[in-house]
DNA sequence: CAGTATATGGTACGACTGTTTCAACAATGG
DNA sequence: CCATTGTTGAAACAGTCGTACCATATACTG
């Protein structure tokens, strides 16, 4: 009785609209100008996700599935050292490719220092890497149930990423990550 | 003929502006309610200031001035070890007192990389930092002209800053510190 | 076919934004 | 006093925003 519901479309929408949010960024995101790219309108926006925000959160847990799958592609589970699996990482993560990933990365966090409440999960999003991480530092890392050294190394990422994304000095910031891994040797 | 201007009026707005935007972030700031808070005008403020953009530099400036201040009261000049000051600053930087300072470092960030026309100067304030923290860790940089270990030791702190304002944990970031420090004795 | 569910367009509401316009007021110099 | 110049208030302009309301179209079941 009835018309059946289209869950297909729900999804192609949440597909196309992540790929929006990550050309154009989360801070100046209008439902309008989103519709209007997505061939859609707000109308349906709102009667697919119901809110502006729960739409923004299915986005950004689009994104990190995405993320994720990338990096796991990219990075071959078979261990070559854990030096080089640092510098395959940053390699991958500092590509200019994934600029609008890093981009928003930081967004979401410096949203989420004023409004934590529409971030349940970001503190997740943190320590989510050191499951990934760990695996692949276990050499470095004193035990396997070690955070400190996984927390250094996403630091590291992330600071780096940080600057990179600021002065676009990639010269200066390869080097910074030698230096780290250098430090890491020893 | 005619009315002295005022400039002590704009510098007194300035401050308070600056300690609004301390405490309410950059993300949503309004002219409106800032103009309510600082027993003004939106009126006055585009009169002293020209535009809401040019309002905000001027607040980002007075901001940057306060923090460098601040920084170089705490941190006495006569050198202990590199380590202990490099404890100093991060002791500094996490504390719950400056998670204004630190918040705003990321609003800037994130916008600027939506809108780096609006921020002509955040690169320099990146590389600023190793005038500052070069002195001071001298003895752990290869050569005086060494810009790459500056680059690391402020990638550990913002990235560790990234974590610490994400998840609250500062035992575990605390503890990564130590790491560093420890990694850097060697 | 009628009935019922989903799907969708159009439109408007109310609240907000930075900025401008026009007016008036205040203090000073001639 | 009066002209000049800086200062300030009130209101409006021209948008944008998320969202709600109302009607209609579409596709299915009995």
């Amino acid at each position: 009785m009835g018309r059946p519901p289209d869950p297909a479309r729900r999804e192609a929408t949440l597909a196309r609209a992540t790929d929006y949010v990550l050309a154009h960024g989360l801070a100046g995101l209008s439902l309008r100008p989103l519709a209007a790219a997505l061939d859609t309108s707000p109308r349906m926006l709102l009667y697919d996700f119901g809110s502006k925000q729960e739409l923004v959160s299915a986005v950004l847990a689009e994104a990190r599935r995405r993320g994720a799958t990338r990096l796991a592609e990219n990075l071959p589970a078979q261990a070559a050292s854990a030096e080089e699996h640092l510098r395959g990482i940053w390699a991958w993560i500092s590509a200019p490719e994934r600029a609008p990933y890093v981009r928003l990365i930081f967004e979401v966090h410096a949203d989420g220092l004023a409004h934590p409440e529409n971030y349940p999960d970001q503190a997740e999003a943190i320590t989510g890497w050191f499951d990934t991480l760990g695996a692949t530092i276990r050499d470095i890392a004193t035990d396997p149930d070690d955070t400190v050294t996984p927390t250094l190394v996403m630091a590291v990422m992330r600071g780096l990423l940080f600057d990179l994304t600021t002065t676009g000095d990639r010269r200066r910031t390869d080097l910074a990550l030698d230096r780290f891994c250098e430090l890491l040797r020893h």
